[in-house]
RNA sequence: GCCCGGGUGGCGGAAUUGGUAGACGCACAGGACUUAAAAUCCUGCGGCUUCGGCCAUGCGGGUUCGAUUCCCGCCCCGGGCACCA
């Protein structure tokens, strides 16, 4: 026998699967399709780290499972490639992204492929080949012709050192959430897409999915949906005098409070309107408008202390008609809700805090008032619109002209498609703020495609969410150069069976895509509403010490070496056993040493095996039905930890055997196959099979099987274990709490005392209570 | 502040319709093999103990014959949201 050689044996079936194309799947109608997806990385320089292969190995340990046990099995990969990192490098050394980035998947391929997965190849995408995104044009083309993208002059997050206009999601405490910069406000015209007009199916949407609960709860909130009334509050602009003419709509979710309601609170920003539109207020109110927009301007970060100023108007409460001050307040924002509330200080703490500190009344009066005894019932989200465009080289260019004549934005025709990205001298952003794509004038002045005539070119980019808001549909179809994907090929691989992928996308990414999807269902494009049915999530692998690994921190650990000192099996196999999947986990090289034994011993247990034997070997038999189920039981729950340490079991009891069955050997390699697949094919092929052990079939259990004859039962007095007797496992009860009574340790703690009751629990213990 | 997770040996972690706490693995200690070492194999491994037991799952109570598990009140760690009216 010789020994376990990991870099010989994964390097052969490497070959062999690649070779005999075992992974590559055909659109078979007669067979029941699984679709198990991965978050396709992006492909940075550094290659893959430790943290990638978990996800990774374990959706390939679930597609190798479900195709064991004959599901036809889509377990696609690809690259999203268009991103900051690589136009950053770009900036820095001058090399063409497009150039870097080929490189660099290159690397990742090979390193995935040493890895063992079971991806299908053949279908691999990568979103900045123009192959890809001729058709991520044209579907953002789809929302621009049905009204849902939209440019929109705003005041937009602005990062002062990537030069980049940032989604409210790209801001983290007011900081770029990609280099800790603190975020400006800047006005610029932005393309948007109208997520918001899809709030109330994003939301009920989940009520149909099988996601994992912090997902569904994230989502949830991120929508932010709350049912509230919108109340019209009369204004009297000098105080005691009626004038009918003016008047302020608060938002509240509690009309229930209005007779306590003591003041109207208004934002800056709807005060700043009301000055626009000829409200002679104070020069000391103005200054302190002026003074809290400018503020927010410079940062998200908020004064948590309440400022206020008394406008110098008041309100009517349209409850009992009374007569209350109006205040310009920093605690109410002018972008939530209408920018003005009704100010309950005895049932709201923010109220409270404020009324305390100005000696506004406060006033406990609650009455049964609904949301449309005075006012209208209205439901607002928190959700805003998504901001669409980047003034960025690397990206997809948005496919519009601007035409004078024609009267704004034409898009370009499928057959003008993909527009390609221009190659650029330089691919910093100009000083303006533009895309570098806005110095290329040859490109930017072209004919408008509808009259013919002088247009421009929008110089914008997508934003880095956009390839991958649509990348699953593209699997089904990958090399379609007609359509984006086939009706046929959707309706027989959607939606995605299982999709798992970090915590740090269940809300943007996941939001995205779903919508995109929905979307594409409500104009006839996509067969399914919903694109996942299942949703977990992994936690991430962190450094010794707890840190994240990072380039900067010098705490990577690269899979290349770990493969070339222990294998790839191993390192597969022991990310799969380090703790809970969905937790976070602090590698430990340690840790791999036990798994490389336990694989070594898997290896040699075929020194033991004896194909004539008299006496089938009972107890095996039992433990080798348990694990069967338990590891089963486990893949599908993602415990792959304790599924793992099931197989350890089985084989420290196989290894303690003289010799050992091939019907009991086989189910083991195939168990451990969705871990270990090159030294589980290895070992089939030792026991004389000639083909794959990829399509063999799942093992499957016996229920009966899987009892013991023998059984301990524990017995304690006043529940505390005092004995333990051991018995057949069909004993009646009456039996077994004789025997237990009849016990010498058990005598000694009663003490002669009788039992006042005993319970038996079946197959664990009797407890004995005096 | 609100919403999710989580807290168990020296370490990673097992155990859930309440039923023998510490599976499996690492580290460590002793032994076998070896001239020796590595590898491998065997044994031990929560703490205390007068060797009868006692104490132990973040802390304090409660329910129960029995609580890591359920209830009440706290503390700490990780993640998300946040003057959202």
């Amino acid at each position: 026998m010789r020994k376990y050689n990991p870099k010989l044996i994964e390097k052969k079936w490497q070959k062999y699967w690649e070779k005999n194309k075992t992974f590559e799947v055909k659109d078979d109608a007669t067979k029941e399709k699984f679709y198990s997806l991965i978050e396709f990385p992006y492909p940075s320089g550094e290659g893959l780290h430790v943290g990638h292969p978990r996800p990774f190995t374990a959706m390939d340990v679930i597609s190798r499972k479900k195709r064991m046990e004959g599901k036809n099995v889509l377990f696609p990969i690809g690259f999203d490639s268009f991103g900051l990192p690589t136009e950053n490098y770009a900036i820095k050394t001058g090399k063409p992204p497009a150039e870097v980035t080929k490189k660099n998947i290159a690397n990742f391929t090979r390193q995935l492929k040493m890895l063992g997965y079971s991806f299908d190849w053949s279908r691999a995408i990568d979103t900045s080949n123009p192959k890809y995104y001729k058709w991520t044009q044209w579907l953002f083309l789809q929302f621009f012709k049905h009204g849902l993208a939209y440019k929109k002059n705003q005041p937009i997050n602005w990062c002062p050192k990537d030069k980049i206009g940032l989604a409210n999601e790209e801001v983290v405490n007011g900081c770029c959430e990609r280099c800790g910069t603190p975020v400006e406000k800047r006005n610029k015209e932005q393309w948007m897409l109208a997520i918001t007009k899809y709030a109330d199916k994003l939301l009920a949407g989940l009520k149909n999915v099988d996601y994992i609960e912090r997902a569904r709860v994230q989502q949830e909130n991120w929508i932010g949906k709350s049912e509230g009334a919108e109340i019209v509050f009369s204004l009297r602009m000098i105080p005691g005098q009626a004038d009918d003419k003016h008047s302020v709509t608060v938002f509240t979710t509690r009309p229930d409070t209005i007779f306590g309601a003591t003041f109207v609170a208004v934002s800056a920003e709807l005060a700043k309107k009301w000055l626009e539109v000829g409200w002679q207020a104070s020069e000391e109110v103005k200054k302190y408008i002026d003074n809290i927009l400018a503020r927010r301007r410079a940062s998200r970060e908020e004064d948590l202390e309440k400022t206020g100023i008394a406008a110098g108007i008041t309100a009517i409460n349209p409850a009992n008609k009374k007569e209350i001050p109006v205040w310009i307040t920093n605690y109410v924002l002018g972008d939530v809700g209408t920018g003005a509330i009704m100010a309950v200080p005895a049932d709201d703490d923010r109220d409270r805090e404020f009324a305390e500190k100005y000696n506004l009344p406060i006033i406990a009066n609650y009455s049964k008032a609904g949301f449309e005894d005075f006012g209208k019932k209205v439901i607002r989200y928190k959700l805003r619109d998504w901001v669409f465009s980047r003034q960025r080289y690397w990206g997809e260019p948005i496919p519009l002209v601007n035409c004078l004549h024609c009267g704004g934005w034409v898009p370009l025709p499928e057959n003008e498609l993909p527009l390609k990205l221009p190659k650029v001298a330089k691919y910093q952003p100009t000083d303006m703020g533009e895309s570098p794509l806005a110095t290329m004038e040859k490109w930017v002045n072209t004919k408008c495609p509808q009259c013919g005539g002088p247009a421009k070119r929008e110089t914008d980019t997508m934003p880095n969410w956009a390839g991958s808001s649509w990348y699953f549909l593209r699997y089904a179809d990958p090399h379609n150069d007609k359509q984006f994907a086939s009706q046929e090929k959707l309706k027989y691989w959607m939606p995605v069976d299982w999709y798992n992928g970090g915590m740090e996308h269940v809300v943007l990414h996941l939001l995205y895509s779903r919508f995109w999807n929905i979307f594409l269902h409500d104009i006839g494009l996509v067969p399914v509403s919903e694109p996942y049915a299942k949703r977990t999530a992994h936690g991430l692998i962190l450094a010794k010490g707890g840190e994240k690994m990072s380039k900067s921190k010098g705490n990577v650990v690269n899979p290349d070496e770990v493969v070339a000192k222990y294998g790839a099996d191993t390192l597969r196999t022991y990310i799969m056993f380090m703790g809970p999947f969905d937790q976070a986990v602090e590698w430990d090289e340690n840790g791999l040493v036990g798994v490389k034994r336990f694989l070594d011993k898997v290896w040699n247990l075929q020194e033991k095996i004896a194909p004539k034997i008299e006496k089938i070997n009972l107890k095996l038999q039992t433990l080798l039905h348990q694990t069967i189920q338990k590891v089963g039981e486990d893949i599908e729950a993602m415990r792959f930890n304790t599924a793992i340490s099931a197989l350890m079991v089985l084989v420290n009891e196989m290894f303690k055997q003289e010799i050992l069955l091939p019907t009991h050997y086989s189910p083991l390699l195939k168990l451990l196959s969705p871990f270990a697949p090159h030294l589980a094919e290895e070992l089939w092929s030792v026991l004389g099979y000639k083909k794959t052990l990829v399509f063999e079939s799942w093992p499957e259990y016996n229920l009966e099987l899987t009892k013991e004859s023998m059984v301990t039962l524990a017995v304690q007095i006043n529940g505390k274990v005092r004995d333990e007797i051991i018995v057949a496992a069909e004993t009646s009860e009456e039996e077994i709490k004789k025997l237990a009574l009849a016990s010498e340790k058990v005598k000694k703690w009663l003490e002669g005392k009788e039992p006042k009751k005993i319970i038996y629990v079946k197959g664990k213990l009797v407890s004995i209570v005096v």
